[in-house]
DNA sequence: CGTGTAGCCCGTAAGGGCTACACGGTGCATTACT
């Protein structure tokens, strides 16, 4: 038994390696940095918290979102770990200054890239040895770093004023151009790769076209109606998202739901975790939905919509079958869809005049605090998002304003090229299959004859409907909801 | 593009009807502290 395994089966119970995990492991012991693409539910967490066990010093978790730090730091805790923490803005003052003051005890520390933006907790990391630097969840780099969460693009330098720690940055799904641009931010010109196929043979996936929306929705009761469950409906807006959860609610028999950003983090939890505990069959979302929602059973992914990218589309209905057992993918097309979406891309533009008071309200205060800067400017009639993407190009020293628009314009644009691209490969003839994995540099073989494989290459969609009665539903009342939780809580952490 | 709504007009009054225009999706953070 080597090492390695040694340590996997003391601190995780487990005699051997899911695919990839060893390479990975490899390559971070030897004190490399490491791209890492793994499929969903392929045990990605393992891939930091082994090395952080046989490694000395701390190991550092940037996560995009308080929920998925919260679960990771009490998996560990469950596993028996209490070197963890999420330094966030869940955290009470006393709590935080407790966790920062006592910064060396930790083995695990998670926290969001907003809060490496503090100097007083990037001085209290530099006093700690740090083994690692990982980026989970990396596409956000790419995807949030140009403009809806700059900090994201601004770790690459961080990285160096905390001592130049070697770095994980892990994904599910990326394109080349994507990695090439998580490479560019985080400056990781000599990286190692350890990139797995982003295809998922067990999920089948299915284009069908509607002549207009009314017959959308009927489908969409339809199918919720007659598939296995449970399973996710991906809307383009959250008024459509209630609207459809409504919908089904009242014209069949599931328990639906519906989840969007603009909820109470109470609400969305609750929903969450009804959804996960097989209390709600069906839960119509925006894209906010996802990340994090580790649910093994989820038997179908319905697009209401034209996803935005190739890459969302992937991570969407990547979030069903992750037991590995038969599930699909339906996208309903039509026409007006993609002039939906673009305008909800275009939103992003500003005007010369907008960018021109940016401009003036940054050169004429000396204040810096960001915030206080937003707040500014939102006066003018900026939006939030545009305020930060406009400050945070300034401050790069694009500071007039046919630099700041040119930049707006190429992001936009790249978008919108996106969007075509992943428009074009859901319409064009051909196997589905074939054609995003074409999109993702990937050739395709088909490996077996077993599993359908697309509506090109043709399957029965009755395969995916449920036999018989209706599955036992769980009653939603709160004792037995916060059993099954502490229960899936050990079982969880059993696993991992 | 499609939808919701603010504000205006009409007018011996209140609310209906019209036009113009804004909005639509992703989340951290939110106070000093050694």
């Amino acid at each position: 038994m080597t090492k390695l395994q040694q340590t996997l089966y003391q601190f995780f119970g487990f005699t051997s390696f899911k695919k990839g995990q060893e390479d990975i492991i490899r390559s971070i012991l030897s004190g490399k940095d490491t791209i890492a693409m793994l499929p969903t539910g392929g045990g990605k967490s393992l891939c930091y918290q082994l090395p952080g066990y046989m490694l000395d010093g701390m190991v550092l978790i940037v996560s995009p979102l308080l929920s998925l730090m919260e679960d990771q730091v009490q998996q560990l805790k469950v596993r028996g770990e209490k070197r963890a923490a999420a330094l966030n803005s869940m955290l009470s003052r006393q709590e935080r200054q407790f966790v920062l003051e006592h910064i060396h005890r930790y083995k695990f520390l998670y926290l969001s890239p907003e809060a490496l933006r503090s100097p007083y907790v990037l001085e209290k990391l530099k006093s700690v040895p740090i083994s690692l630097f990982v980026i989970d969840e990396a596409h956000c780099i790419s995807e949030w770093g140009h403009d809806f969460r700059p900090d994201y693009s601004k770790l690459g330098q961080l990285r160096k004023k905390l001592g130049h720690p070697p770095v994980l940055a892990l994904t599910a799904t990326a394109t080349k151009d994507t990695l090439q641009d998580v490479m560019n931010l985080l400056e990781l010109q000599h990286a190692e790769r350890h990139l797995n196929s982003v295809n998922r043979p067990n999920i089948a996936l299915r284009v069908e076209n509607a002549a207009d929306t009314a017959e959308k929705i009927n489908r969409v009761i339809q199918l919720v109606e007659n598939l296995q469950g449970p399973g996710i409906v991906y809307c383009p807006t959250r008024k459509w998202a209630e609207e459809l959860a409504g919908e089904i609610k009242s014209k069949t028999s599931s328990r639906a739901d519906f989840y969007h950003g603009g909820m109470e983090s109470g609400d969305r939890i609750l929903i969450q975790q009804q959804f996960i505990h097989n209390q709600l069959d069906v839960i119509c979302c925006t894209n906010a939905f996802g990340m994090g929602v580790d649910k093994p059973d989820i038997r179908y992914v319905i697009h209401f919509h034209l996803p935005q990218t190739a890459e969302a589309f992937m991570q969407e209905i990547g979030r069903a079958g992750r037991d590995g057992k038969p599930s699909v993918s339906i996208l309903l097309r039509a026409p007006g869809d993609f002039e939906l979406q673009e305008q909800i891309i275009q939103m992003e533009s500003v005007t010369d005049e907008e960018i021109a008071n940016v401009i003036r309200v940054l050169e004429e205060t000396e204040e810096r605090d960001e915030r206080r800067l937003r707040d500014v400017l939102m006066q003018y009639g900026v939006g939030e998002t545009q305020a930060r993407m406009m400050i945070h190009l300034f401050m790069q020293g694009k500071t007039s304003v046919e630099l700041i628009k040119r930049e707006i314009s190429y992001r936009m644009e790249l978008k919108l090229e996106k969007m075509r691209r992943v428009s074009f490969l859901l319409q064009r003839d051909g196997c589905l299959r074939q054609s995003m994995l074409t999109y993702f540099d990937e050739s395709y073989e088909p490996d077996d004859g077993n599993l359908p494989c697309c509506s090109h290459c043709g399957f029965d969609l009755s395969l995916y409907e449920q036999k018989g009665e209706r599955s036992k539903k769980a009653p939603l009342d709160s004792w037995s909801s916060e059993l099954q939780r502490i229960f899936s809580l050990q079982t969880v952490g059993e696993l991992n």
